[in-house]
DNA sequence: AATATTCCCGTTTTT
DNA sequence: CGGGAATATT
């Protein structure tokens, strides 16, 4: 039983795994063992060291990672009382154990990011505002980025602002007043009241380290700012912070994420140990050696050389298809064939930029009768039914969640309309009272007119629904959707959907789960644990069903073989092409999240692109994306797909230099279907490619990777 | 007040 | 194309 913690481990991981003290920083490439060395080293704390399991916390950024963290920790027999969980859901617990000192409400709820927008949309016309004019939608990012950055509402107004971030101000400020009515953190909230508290209440931060002895950060390059400081403030004495991460799987710094806290690890904690993993043990050396020549193209990097002893392998395909359609469809059963040919479906996976590119892929399988699973989990969490329910116990845990209430008081129809809301509404705030205790106050009642009789029943189903509230969470649920009417709303099929009612009954096994797992958990802590819960976690590893998932959601996963489509410039770099200028380090995100994809794959890599993708309604032409340009061609297989759905010739096919290569000199006359006849402006064998510049008659200059260029060379007596 | 209809929005990635 | 909000209808 007791397992021997070093074996089977290579020199590097033996390293990571015996430092215990002190800051330590796991560089650690893709396939390199990570989770393992993570692992074997907590194993090491416990059994060599004698920590206690509860002196250690594991924080991860996915709940994915938490779980699959906790299962290979179980996996080693380790025992429970490990502090095990994404930094979101670690924060949470944390706040509500000491939220007297960190200032807010005991049962709060956390709202997520409807309920943001919602609230955004009211503190926008709290200001006097028009929300046509101020997106809540785009204020939402602003307000994100300010909190990721730990920057209050105060603190945002004393900055240096032009004129649209002096509104935004105002509205930041109207907003956070707003939460605080209604007793609710949203995400960036719980780690930022986090990280304040750590950083005002120095006896706070002295229980806390002196609980958390070992501190673990994965996935730190994904860190943003008030992240970083949570774990600088917990590790500040003891300096027991191991970090791990990998600078070129950096993909969150939309969300804040900030790169430099692991590229600047050794200056914020001079005594680290850095240890690289560079070993990889999960890809083929093609695969490897495809996504490396694409990641050395960024300069924010630490360098780091990925080698394997792994075979070559097949060669990386790319796939041109003519339609988002016919990719789909050629995926889908290709993957069939694969299936069919003995393969488990479960080590296959399709990759995609956007979740928009999911619904072809979808129905393309269903068609090719491969069973699949999605990776899109806000799917079940966001469904009205399960919203409405949730919103019921909002109410009931925390009577100050008004965003909650309004969205009960008529669901199900209780007569209950816009106008006596209002009504109830202003009746609450000019006795400032919250909306929950107007509903059974006899004053704001008397000033509701007819409505008032419906309200009183609605606030004594309230009261009545209220006794739940120190239940264990599948009772409590199972009493508020029979007594709240939901149940009967949802039965009574509208249009023959039994859908939302099964995913009630669902709902109520979930928290049974939950249960079982925490026994002793409150209604309180599962509502917590329901609002943080995610999209991954709907994938199941250990069935047999071909995975559809966005590049962000890849990540940590490995699969035999990988697809990933739409490699279409403006897509897979993506840019929004909406005017705002995208900046170099943009495209090495980009970058990075191709990367990550790329090296999912062990054996087989297929990356596809449309030459025509419908998005968003509208069919449009694409640009090969450059990402393939930067592919080494002795690692690539090149594939133009003759067109299906329409008689669009196929063309010559790409990735071979002209066979009369050295006729091509500057000055060449060429040929583009593009931009018709153009003159080679220069020329350079490069030692992977060649490149090429080319002036068109209009003027226009570009310039290709000559091998994929759809250049073709036209002699002066072709002119005519 | 409830339901039906139109319109208009945005539109990356996730806790 | 699809969801939610504003608007029209019963």
């Amino acid at each position: 039983m007791p397992i021997d913690i070093l074996e089977g481990l290579n020199p590097r991981q033996r390293e990571a795994v015996e430092t215990v003290d002190g800051p330590l920083l796991i560089i650690a490439g893709p396939g390199s063992g990570k989770t393992r060395v993570i692992t074997h080293r907590i194993a090491n704390l416990v059994r060599v060291c004698g920590v206690a399991p509860y002196r250690i916390a594991a924080v991860t950024f996915t709940n994915k990672a938490a779980r699959e963290m906790i299962e290979r920790i179980d996996g080693l027999g380790l025992a429970p009382g490990m502090t095990v969980c994404t930094f979101h859901a670690f924060c949470a617990k944390l706040l509500r154990q000491h939220h007297d000192r960190a200032g807010i409400a005991r049962n709060f709820t956390i709202f997520d990011r409807d309920d943001r927008r919602k609230l955004i949309r009211q503190a926008v016309e709290r200001c006097d505002l028009s929300a046509s004019n101020w997106s809540p939608a785009a204020i939402d990012q602003d307000i994100s980025r300010a909190k990721n950055a730990l920057l209050t509402a105060q603190a945002y107004t004393e900055g240096d602002l032009d004129w649209r971030e002096r509104t935004i101000a105002r509205i930041y400020a109207c907003y956070e007043g707003l939460l605080a009515e209604n007793a609710g953190l949203d995400f960036d909230d719980l780690l930022m009241k986090m990280a304040s508290a750590l950083d005002r209440d120095a006896e706070l931060r002295g229980e806390l380290e002196a609980i958390y002895r070992y501190v673990l950060v994965d996935e730190y390059q994904d860190t943003n700012s008030a992240q970083y400081q949570i774990a600088r403030l917990l590790t500040r004495d003891h300096q027991n912070l191991c970090a791990t991460g990998d600078p070129d799987q950096s993909i969150y710094g939309w969300r804040g994420a900030d790169i430099s806290n692991i590229l600047h690890f050794e200056e914020d904690y001079p005594r680290a140990v850095v240890v690289k993993l560079e070993q990889n043990y999960r890809s083929t050396q093609r695969i490897l050696a495809a996504a490396d020549a694409l990641i050395v193209d960024n300069v924010q990097r630490k360098e780091k050389t990925l080698w394997t002893k792994n075979d070559a392998g097949p060669l990386v395909r790319i796939v041109e298809h003519e339609t988002g359609d016919d990719e789909a469809r050629t995926v889908a059963e290709e993957i069939g064939e694969r299936i069919r040919n003995g393969a488990d479906a479960a080590d296959i996976a399709v990759f995609y930029r956007v979740n928009a590119l999911s619904r072809v892929l979808e129905e393309a399988m269903l068609r090719s009768g491969v069973s699949y699973q999605i990776a899109r989990g806000l799917e079940f969490y966001n469904r009205r039914e399960i919203k409405d329910v949730l919103a019921y116990l909002r109410v009931l845990v925390n009577p100050s969640d008004g965003l909650a209430l309004t969205r009960i008081i008529n669901t199900p129809p209780r007569g209950i309309g816009a106008t006596t809301i209002q009504r109830l509404t202003d009746a609450a705030q000019a006795s400032g009272m919250t909306l929950r205790a107007a509903v059974t106050d006899p004053d704001a009642l008397s000033k509701l007119g007819r409505g008032a009789a419906k309200v009183r029943q609605f606030g004594e189903l309230l009261t009545k629904l209220a006794e739940v509230v120190n239940l264990p969470a599948p009772e409590a649920l199972e009493y508020v959707i029979s007594h709240s009417g939901l149940r009967a709303l949802y039965r009574d099929a509208r249009d023959g959907d039994d859908a939302p009612a099964a995913n009630l009954d669902e709902l109520v096994s979930a928290a049974a789960a939950f249960q079982a797992d925490e026994p002793e958990a409150t209604l309180i802590e599962w509502l917590e644990h329901a609002a943080l819960i995610g999209d991954v976690d709907a994938v199941d590893s250990n069935v047999s069903k071909v995975t559809l998932m966005t590049l962000h959601a890849a990540k940590g996963l490995e699969f035999d073989a990988v697809y990933i489509v739409g490699f279409e410039d403006g897509l897979l770099p993506f840019r929004r092409h909406d005017g705002s200028s995208s900046d170099a380090s943009d495209t090495e995100e980009e970058r990075r999240l191709c990367f990550v994809g790329m090296t999912r794959a062990k054996t087989r890599l297929c990356l596809s692109r449309a030459r025509y993708r419908m998005l968003r309604g509208v069919t449009q032409r694409t640009v090969e994306s450059p990402f393939l340009d930067a592919l080494p061609a002795d690692a690539v297989d090149y594939q133009a797909e003759v067109p299906r759905t329409s008689g669009r010739p196929a063309r010559r096919s790409r990735g071979r230099l002209p066979d009369d290569l050295e006729e091509w000199t500057i000055g060449t006359l060429v040929r583009h279907p593009l931009h018709g006849l153009g003159r080679v402006l220069s020329i350079e064998r490069g030692p992977k490619r060649t490149h090429v510049a080319v002036e068109f008659k209009d003027g226009l200059r570009r310039s290709w990777v000559l091998e994929f260029a759809d250049l073709e060379r036209v002699d002066f007596d072709d002119i005519g």
